[in-house]
RNA sequence: GUGACCGUAGCUCAAGGGUAGAGCACCGGACUGUGGAUCCGGUGGUUGGGGGUUCAAAUCCCCUCGGUCACCCCA
């Protein structure tokens, strides 16, 4: 134990060497969002209790149980973010966005839940998510799934499925759970007990469970689509002919249902074979009824969540960091001064550099610059130093060169190897 | 929140009541200004933590913390 203190349950840390593939995908997702027009949005990562209680929804998993909520010294009851939507719905409604016409957003940021660990879920965890608020068309239904395929295929994440279906409005979700209801009434002794508890609650998800007896159970149940009104699904099939328009591969797929309260109309989800229980990659849908939850006026909103942990995950661990373009070698201590000089010389140039800091001799040092992976190594000692020479080898071919002090920089930048004789 | 399995060196794992080990990694040498191969040597552990049983505990028992799998939930 090199401490009596550990990560916090759920938590973890990223060190330098797994967080450059962190940085890739993030750098993926922005350029992505960036060709799509959807700025970045930051928003605090605490927010009122009640902007998720009424947000998120009171009768939600994670209102109830899985929220870390705190007082702070003046008494506010504060909560760390459990999901992203409702703050940024929330900014859009406080700074007047809605006057601006369609705003659309995407955000990297941590999210908090308390739940029980395992893997691929995490008490702390990190949605890439995007958000599109004011446009009530399929068009921007169509235009999130895209812009997540899309997103994907950049990454080179490859079998993962998009699932799609609609869970109709709040006028016709009411017929839906009673034709549900309905069906399930004299079936009600063969669920499980949670699907009996769901009878009340929310019927829909009966259709979600996995347990053998309910699968079976729900042969010939009302499909949510047959239920929706006529408005719901002419959009759904909208959203589908764009898909299929678009060449984006997708299910449609009616027992898909969110856990949110808030979700109405276009629900979606992209689920990757890969990785067990925990197999959601991506999850989101149409909000429209949520800016007015939160006292705001009517106004659509259709967004998504991406675990970055599990993305992760699915696209494994090949590959290593990209080495630094020079490691500087010191053949001699009398020629580390030169060598620490030459080391900021090449930083300030632009160069990625590393050097020894702690006194070891040449061959450690050069053990070292193959190890990071250097592409070159520039050596000096004090024949570089009275000759004012730097000597560049270069790691892959193991050819060197005597370079005059002054065209180090340029010398490297135009690639090594190009010159320079066997050793 | 429920159930199950698992925590020994930085990593992957041995030792199942009697001196804590190996491989890899790391450091050094063979090679006194030159990496990747090979050989030799070395550093590194109060066996996750706490308590108990015992002459003796990594090993048996209890508690606790953490991980993993399934449920649940979800990204």
């Amino acid at each position: 134990m090199a401490s009596k203190y550990k990560a916090p349950r759920g938590t973890q840390d990223v060190l330098p060497e797994v967080s450059w593939r962190w940085q890739r995908v993030e750098a993926a997702f922005r350029d992505i969002c960036r060709r799509y027009g959807y700025g970045e949005i930051r928003t605090p990562i605490f927010e009122d209790t009640q902007l998720f209680v009424h947000g998120t929804g009171e009768g939600t998993e994670i209102v109830n149980k899985q929220m870390y909520s705190f007082d702070d010294r003046g008494g506010r009851s504060l909560t760390l973010r459990p999901e992203g939507t409702p703050p940024v719905v929330r900014a859009y409604l406080e700074h007047g966005l809605a006057s601006g016409g369609v705003q659309k957003f995407h955000y990297i940021a941590p999210i908090f839940r308390y739940e029980r660990p395992q893997a691929g879920r995490y008490r702390q965890h990190t949605q890439l998510g995007v958000e599109a608020i004011g446009a009530p068309g399929p068009d921007i239904d169509a235009e999130v799934i895209a812009l997540f395929h899309d997103f994907l295929t950049e990454i080179g994440l490859e079998g993962a499925v998009t699932h799609a279906s609609s869970i109709g409005c709040r006028n016709c979700r009411p017929a839906l759970s009673g034709a549900l209801r309905a069906f399930f009434k004299p079936k009600l002794d063969d669920l499980c007990d949670f699907c009996q508890a769901r009878y009340e609650t929310n019927p829909l998800r009966i259709l979600d469970c996995k347990v053998p007896a309910d699968v079976e159970a729900r042969v010939g149940a009302p499909s949510a689509l047959d239920h929706i009104c006529d408005e719901c699904r002419a959009h759904f099939d909208a959203v589908v002919a764009l898909l299929t328009e678009l060449d984006i591969p997708h299910e449609v797929d009616p027992t898909i249902v969110r856990g949110l309260d808030y979700y109405a109309r276009t629900t979606f989800e992209v689920v990757h074979p890969s990785l067990g229980a925990q197999d959601v990659v991506m999850g989101g849908g149409r909000y429209d009824g949520l800016a007015e939850a939160l006292g705001g006026p009517a106004t659509p909103g259709i967004g998504f969540g991406s675990g970055l942990e599990r993305l992760l995950l699915v696209l494994g661990e090949d590959g290593s960091s990209p080495g630094p373009d020079v490691y500087v070698a010191a053949a001699s201590d009398e020629a580390r001064g030169a060598a620490f000089t030459l080391v900021l010389e090449l930083r300030r140039a632009g160069l990625s550099v590393e050097v020894d800091y702690t006194g070891r001799a040449l061959r450690a040092q050069m053990r070292e610059a193959n190890r990071l992976g250097a592409r070159t190594a520039a050596l000096i000692g004090e024949d570089e130093v009275a000759a004012g020479t730097v000597t560049l080898r270069d790691m892959a071919t193991g050819e060197q060169e005597s370079v005059p002090a002054g065209q180090v920089v340029e010398r490297i930048k135009a690639g090594p190897g190009a010159g320079g004789s066997r050793t």
